[in-house]
DNA sequence: CTGAAAGCGCTTACAG
DNA sequence: CTGAAAGCGCTTACAG
């Protein structure tokens, strides 16, 4: 662990000014003399900038927060992917922050400084939010819902993917559907519950076979799954993610009942693990890399000063796959 | 999204001096009504200290960072749930980066002065990552192999838990055994390989059944899983990890085999996905949990000025679960 | 093209 | 207990 060398150092070395140093370094004008000797000192001392010198003088720091509520679920993963192409060309670099499902504190501290603007993910979208959202000292795109004006979000569209997802599963026999959902008092809570009745309201059937589980992930999931079957087996699950409904079919298993034979399961967000699981699942493509990537772009023209976009929408797409389909199972 | 209030001007509605503003705010000497006066300012201002400056001031951030291969894998955001628990206490706060395989640059670019330490996934520990480490001006952890004096570093032991995983493959009538595994030129990579070889050579067995997928990952463990089943189907496949095991999984279901009745099948890391995948998958806990809590604890210590620790070690443990149990099967 | 100077927002001895 | 001042490391007009 060296003691990183400072500007200060590096011109003297090369025996000019620091404003000289930090010209040649930074591509303003300088001699080719100066520019050489300068580059020479740098390297010989490994000098790194300090950012937070540089930040507080130019208020840039060249780096943006995603803020998530689960490290552990894929589809932020894949966010994040999406979001570091977008952001590499422009060489910032992208940092992850897992926060509570009202990032309130975690909004709020982004004003201090140390990132040029953020990202966030938002579960439950409250005024306070929204209020740290508008008043942070940094650009902030909300991945949610978010209906106040002034404010850039990029939403998904989960109630239309839940009545995809309906369509579908009715479309292959089923006619007694339950669902498996996370907290209700969460934008993806309430939107996949309210598309789910909407969608079998249209379908003409019950829509009163609902699990409400603490939390959208596997491990809150699997007692849900549990409540529901115990209460006899429907013709089909569906779950508001794949995490949940990966925990679902796992489940399902332990109790010896075979998807798609005995029920039909689906998910939501279409990540890897839906690919990959024995049967596949059937998932809805809430547009993850697209939302990612409209949300970079948004971010970034807001951190170079454009105005707020509002609220942008990605369409959902249905991808069938063994879990549905008793025909290949 | 207002601009953030300086500590000047809270000073001034405060009726004080910057000094005294700060020292009220930061807990310092200061007499009750200015302690009062201050604050009620600073709520009124909304008033959030520009952590650049105080930083650049105090040499302190706040943050730690870690720094991650693949954020899509779960034993990473597993790590950081520990890492988080360990350092919450300490206010500090936790940002996730990914890197490449042998991120030399993003250890370089540590010493910005962005964080106040790092903990970083490195699985090529090339001479030049080390050397980074070394100089880096804030102190960093390793998360894998490190012999070098001087360096801090917390390892698995992945070739004795190959050992573990082969000698109860062995003992469930396993005689030919193949392995999955990432590049050789990686550190798990070449650790996994040669503790497959050693394992199989005391069991006597043959260790020539060897596929080098490109990564540690689903995508690229598919296709060598695909290599290895075309060349026949043996007593058990190892992966060197769960996420690359479950690819495998996927692999045997799509070729109509089933695990473990025609093969066995087991991974390491020990993540939620592999008790969760039907069957469920044995897999050796390398400890992530402890090496993440292990590595926290000795960055919050150097950070406080302590000396390098050097190497610290977890043991791993087998987990058997229905993949690799025909009985239960 | 180059250097001296101011200033980004904050903290911390140093005198009062 | 409080204020004026210096300084953290850098960038950027401003004169030369």
């Amino acid at each position: 662990m060296a003691e990183g060398s400072t500007l200060a150092a590096v011109a003297a070395r090369a025996g000019v000014s620091i404003a000289s140093a930090s010209r040649a370094l930074n591509g303003g004008i300088a001699s080719t003399s100066t520019i050489a000797r300068v580059q020479q000192a740098a390297d010989d001392l490994g000098y790194r900038p300090n950012l937070m010198a540089r930040g507080l003088q130019s208020g840039r720091t060249g780096q943006v927060a995603m803020l998530v509520p689960d490290a552990a679920n894929p589809v932020y993963a894949r966010m994040m992917s999406a979001l570091q192409s977008e952001l590499d060309a422009h060489g910032i670099r992208l940092l992850m922050q897992q926060v509570p499902a009202a990032p309130v504190d975690a909004v709020a501290a982004l004003s201090a400084g140390l990132v040029d603007g953020a990202i966030v993910v938002a579960l439950r979208v409250t005024d306070d939010v929204v209020a740290a959202v508008r008043t942070a000292a940094v650009p902030v795109v909300v991945l949610g819902l978010v209906e106040t004006a002034g404010v850039d979000s990029v939403r998904a569209d989960s109630h239309a993917g839940m009545g995809l997802l309906v369509d579908h599963l009715v479309a292959q026999g089923a006619r007694r559907i339950g669902l498996i959902v996370g907290p209700v008092d969460t934008t993806p809570g309430r939107t996949r519950l309210d598309g789910f009745v909407a969608a079998c309201e249209r379908q003409g059937i019950a829509a009163d076979l609902v699990e409400v589980a603490d939390d959208f992930t596997h491990a809150a999931a699997r007692p849900a799954a549990r409540a529901m079957l115990d209460g006899g087996v429907p013709d089909a699950i569906v779950a508001a993610n794949d995490a949940m409904a990966l925990a679902t079919l796992r489940e399902c298993a332990t109790r010896g009942l075979r998807v798609p034979h005995d029920l039909l399961l689906a998910g939501l967000d279409d990540t890897e693990p839906a690919e990959l699981s024995v049967p596949s699942l059937t998932s809805i493509d809430l547009g993850a890399h697209d939302r990612a990537r409209i949300a970079a772009r948004t971010l970034l023209s807001r951190i170079d000063g454009a105005a707020p976009t509002g609220q942008q929408a990605v369409a959902p797409r249905l991808v069938v796959r063994e879990s549905t389909t008793k025909e290949t199972a």
